[in-house]
RNA sequence: GACCCUAUCGUCUAAUUGGUUAGGACAGCACCCUCUCAAGGUGUCAACACGGGUUCGAGUCCCGUUAGGGUCGCCA
């Protein structure tokens, strides 16, 4: 049997991570299976429907290359594709379903069924709801209906007995009936809940293996009451282990952690954002980290996946990040951090050779403005930074080191700044002439061309970059500095 | 509270399904390389939650304890 899955987001805003890891999950368990991803938007909840968020979910599932073969943008043959269209179907298969006994109307408000709640509370008994409807005859309920009564379709449970399924991650897990709940299948205003919805749906669609979040495996065992009761095939259930922020608390969009979009905003690669929170429940079972989705829709698994919680690690987000930076060809590169130039570079560099230096020594995109902020201007310094006791340099070589690189830069033709091999030559010339080591005249030379400790460019590419001005005018200023201090 | 689920380095995880000096990655530390910082290389620190069983032998199976997560909505 052909093998289909489904992701079946709520149009709520942005898409968290937890939701692109099952989104990922559904994709690849497909996908390694040579089946179908189908796209079904879940949009029965009218209050918490946010406009554009389908356009979101769309616009992120192609950035990081989940193509769906089923979906209300391309259509197929079990649309629509979106819940609010499907109406008339909820209620022809919950009618059906009271017909076959799984399900009863129920006439009660909501303010009857907060008067139980509380009752219980106050009688210190945990609530459990009566249904005063499920006496009713079902004639007796359709003529109310008929006379335009306001009603809900709620599951019956035969309290007697237990249910049990197979899942894949966590396997075999038995419930007594008496533990679940006669849950709302349709609501009064005629759109059905999740729990009726995604049975209807999934059987409808011919999904095949069901992925989602393990707080669902409680209420799995309901689920499988109305396919028994309809008489459907029960899907294969794959429960997926939540994406925690700390030992105490899921990630959520509530507690404001970082989503999707928020990551790529940051200078994260969708790519590597995926890779990352592949990793996050599931593994090769060897020792590679790194995969292309390509990859991945070859070797993923079900086995691999794991059923305990994990902690998302920024840090290693951040790695990550850095092995798909560094892999970038370098025109994408650059092109990638060219908006991170335009405000932090106002001065005219050359920003290739700019993005040369920066590439492998930036994990996160946003990193730049920082790394580079020294090329406008040049930051007010601390002449304690001449003295590097690595590169043994002192006040006196410092300051002998910067008078012989302005002489030296003075006497630089344009030839001299042809490449940067030309400036590597000139510069590491003076060094051997004066019998220092490298770091003794480089260091010093960097120092006062960047005025901070540590910059991706070192005193030759500084040179290269700022050109014959206003690297002199920077070496004087240095000499300047050094000079005050001796005085 | 009832019910369900989970438990290997700080973090993500592996362990041919009962036989390991418990492996890898991130982070940390040290060293090498080096004109700074990265990257890269080498090395190092670090875990089977606890207690009982079963067994010649348990990280692996069973029971209990503890700790954590989830469900108990006209949300999904």
């Amino acid at each position: 049997m052909e093998v289909r899955s489904r992701f079946a987001p709520s149009p709520t805003g942005y898409m968290h991570i937890g939701n692109l890891r099952t989104a990922l999950y559904e994709y690849l368990v497909a996908k390694s299976a040579g089946g179908k991803f189908i796209l079904r938007i879940e949009d029965t909840d009218q209050e918490r429907y946010v406009a554009g968020a389908v356009d979101i979910i769309y616009k992120t599932m192609k950035m990081v290359g989940l193509k769906h073969d089923e979906g209300p943008d391309v259509g197929g043959p079990y649309g629509p594709y979106v819940q609010s269209e499907r109406r008339a179907i909820y209620k022809e298969y919950a009618d059906k379903l009271v017909d076959l006994g799984g399900a009863h109307y129920c006439f009660c408000s909501e303010e009857e069924i907060e008067k139980q709640r509380k009752a219980c509370e106050e009688a210190g008994i945990p609530f459990k709801f009566r249904d005063p409807c499920k006496k009713l005859s079902v004639a007796e309920a359709r003529e109310r209906i008929a006379a335009g009564e306001k009603y809900t379709v709620r599951q019956t449970i035969d309290p007697h007995g237990t249910v049990s399924f197979d899942d894949c991650v966590y396997g075999h897990v038995t419930v007594e009936t008496k533990t679940l709940d006669e849950g709302i299948l349709l609501k009064s205003d005629g759109l059905p809940t999740y729990n009726f919805a995604n049975v209807v749906d999934d059987h409808l669609m011919k999904i095949s293996h069901v992925l989602r979040g393990n707080e669902y495996l409680s209420s799995t065992p309901k689920y499988n009451l109305m396919y028994q009761a309809f008489g459907w095939e029960i899907p294969t259930y794959v429960h997926l282990p939540p994406i925690m922020k700390d030992e105490h608390n899921k990630l959520s969009k509530r507690n404001g952690d970082a989503s999707f979009q928020d990551l790529v905003a940051k200078g994260y690669l969708p790519e590597a954002i995926v890779n990352y929170i592949i990793l996050l429940g599931w593994s090769a079972k060897n020792d590679e980290e790194i995969f292309s989705m390509a990859e991945l829709e070859k070797i993923f698994n079900i086995e691999g996946i794991n059923k305990s919680p994990a902690i998302f690690d920024g840090e290693k987000l951040k790695w990550m990040n850095g092995v798909y930076v560094r892999a970038l060809p370098p025109e994408k590169f650059h092109e990638l951090a060219l908006p991170y130039y335009k405000d932090a570079v106002k001065r005219k560099v050359d920003l290739e050779v700019l993005s040369k230096c920066v590439q492998p020594r930036v994990n996160v995109l946003n990193e730049i403005p920082e790394a580079v902020d020294f090329i406008d201007e040049l930051p007010e310094y601390d002449i304690d930074m001449y003295v590097h006791k690595k590169m043994k340099t002192t006040p006196e070589i410092a300051l002998k080191a910067l008078e012989e690189a302005k002489n030296v830069v003075e006497a630089m033709t344009d030839a001299d700044f042809a490449s940067m091999d030309a400036v590597h030559a000139v510069l590491l010339a003076v060094p051997e002439k004066l019998g220092m080591k490298n770091g003794q005249f480089l260091w010093p030379v960097r120092t006062a061309l960047t005025g901070k400790q540590c910059t991706p460019v070192g005193a030759v590419e500084a040179v290269y970059l700022f050109g014959k001005d206003e690297s002199l005018k920077r070496i004087e200023k240095g000499i300047e500095k050094l000079k005050a201090a001796q005085a």
